[in-house]
DNA sequence: CGCGGCTTCGAACGCTGTTCGCTCTCGGTT
DNA sequence: AACCGAGAGCGAACAGCGTTCGAAGCCGCG
């Protein structure tokens, strides 16, 4: 209900969201979109917050974006021009050269929250992720892994860091959230050490094993287990 | 707008829903919430649908259950009681057996659409999932895998089987959808080998090796990489 | 100068999870 | 036998969601 309605509009406020922003493209969108990612998470990512973030309202995004889907794809595929690869392959060093790929691929991805359920979606054809998988199956080639199995690895390789990435950005969003995460998997710990003796004694007995290690650690190991499964498949 | 409202209640209309439905419990929500599931996804799954299944008001479950959150992780911990395990475990063949698992468990939560998305969310301690837990950890133990690994093998086993089973689940949501699956797979096999040759040359020369192979093989594949890197930690 | 097409956006639609408060039932106590 | 409190059932409502519609405004081209 605005009481100025009837007025003449005020010269100097004309151009107001011009003034703080560019004249909404869809690049703009995806960058506001991205902005409201990170502070609030997927879960607060809504079409009137990003709206609201580039000072109009929620129908103006649509000529832009067809959907809150496709606006998903864009920023994920935007958030995926951050992974930087090394600066060329050095296939005698192929496996902690793929490491180091996955390592920065989770980085980037943890550091924009839970946007990997998308990448879990489905399949990307962005020429950001592309690039990465250009140089990731570039490695497993010259290291003598056949196509196929390049081809399935770059899959699994993918779903692994997705799948981390989404469980990581979870327990980030706990600690925001005041939960303490420590506490927590005390917790689970004392959880698992008071299971029944007769039905679970290997996880019983091994409460403590089990909530061990950070999630850099886990996922560290996870990788370096598929990349040993990758290496039996090399032929000479 | 009843009309009926001021008449006296039909006696033989009084028991109408308990004629048909026992009589609201928790785990009569659930097994609603499972049948809206398997008929209509996560997607469909919503309060006012699971309780149309009941023939009652959304408002009535919350009598039985905290929100849909705890319904979901009630309804997964369910669907996790339908895997099977092997009748005894067999160290000799823990390969083999390991691998039976997780076909059985990725099975048995693919035919539950995309219910996977909740045990990605986080760690579930229901008696079900930790039966499953108990007996892999087993075999990899008898096998001669070190405790630390075998903890994180447990893990990454978890994530590999969850995030399949929630990739599998939207190509079959897809197909239910009435989505030809096979033209979108020659799509991305076009678009591939349309690729400009100086920048992706290895993805574009590759296409037709990128889209080989139907899910079940792809798995089959993961789960055989992981289990040989696992193989790689025996400790003799 | 006029006009057609694209952008902008207030309002609305149908949906969601959840809460409130009233009614009703039923088991246990006085 | 009477009562009463706890819990279940549920209609109505709330705040918020993605999306659509239609009117208005703007801009560039003829």
């Amino acid at each position: 209900m605005r009481v100025t309605s009837e007025m003449p509009p005020i010269p100097w406020h004309k151009a107001r969201r011009a003034d703080t922003r560019q004249p909404l493209t869809p690049e703009a969108v995806v960058e506001a979109g991205i902005h409201v990612l990170d502070r609030e998470g997927l879960e607060g990512l809504t079409m009137r917050r990003v709206a609201q973030e580039l000072g109009t309202g929620p129908a103006s995004l649509y000529a832009h974006v067809s959907g809150k889907d496709e606006l998903l794809e864009l920023m994920l595929e935007r958030i995926s021009g951050e992974i930087r690869l090394p600066g060329r392959p050095e296939p005698e060093r192929w496996k902690e050269q793929i490491k180091e790929v996955c390592r920065e691929a989770q980085r980037v991805y943890t550091a924009h929250r839970d946007i990997t359920v998308v990448s879990l979606g489905g399949i990307q054809l962005g020429p950001n992720k592309l690039k990465v998988a250009e140089f990731v199956v570039g490695l497993l080639l010259s290291a003598g892994i056949p196509r196929q199995v390049a081809a399935y690895a770059l899959d699994g390789l993918g779903q692994l860091i997705d799948s981390d990435a989404y469980e990581a950005s979870l327990y980030t969003a706990k600690i925001a959230a005041g939960v303490d995460v420590d506490a927590y998997f005390d917790g689970v710990r004392d959880y698992l050490a008071r299971l029944p003796e007769e039905r679970f004694p290997l996880l019983k007995e091994m409460a403590e094993t089990m909530v061990h290690g950070d999630g850099d650690e886990r996922f560290e190991f996870k990788v370096e287990v598929f990349l040993r499964g990758l290496e039996s498949y090399i032929e000479r």
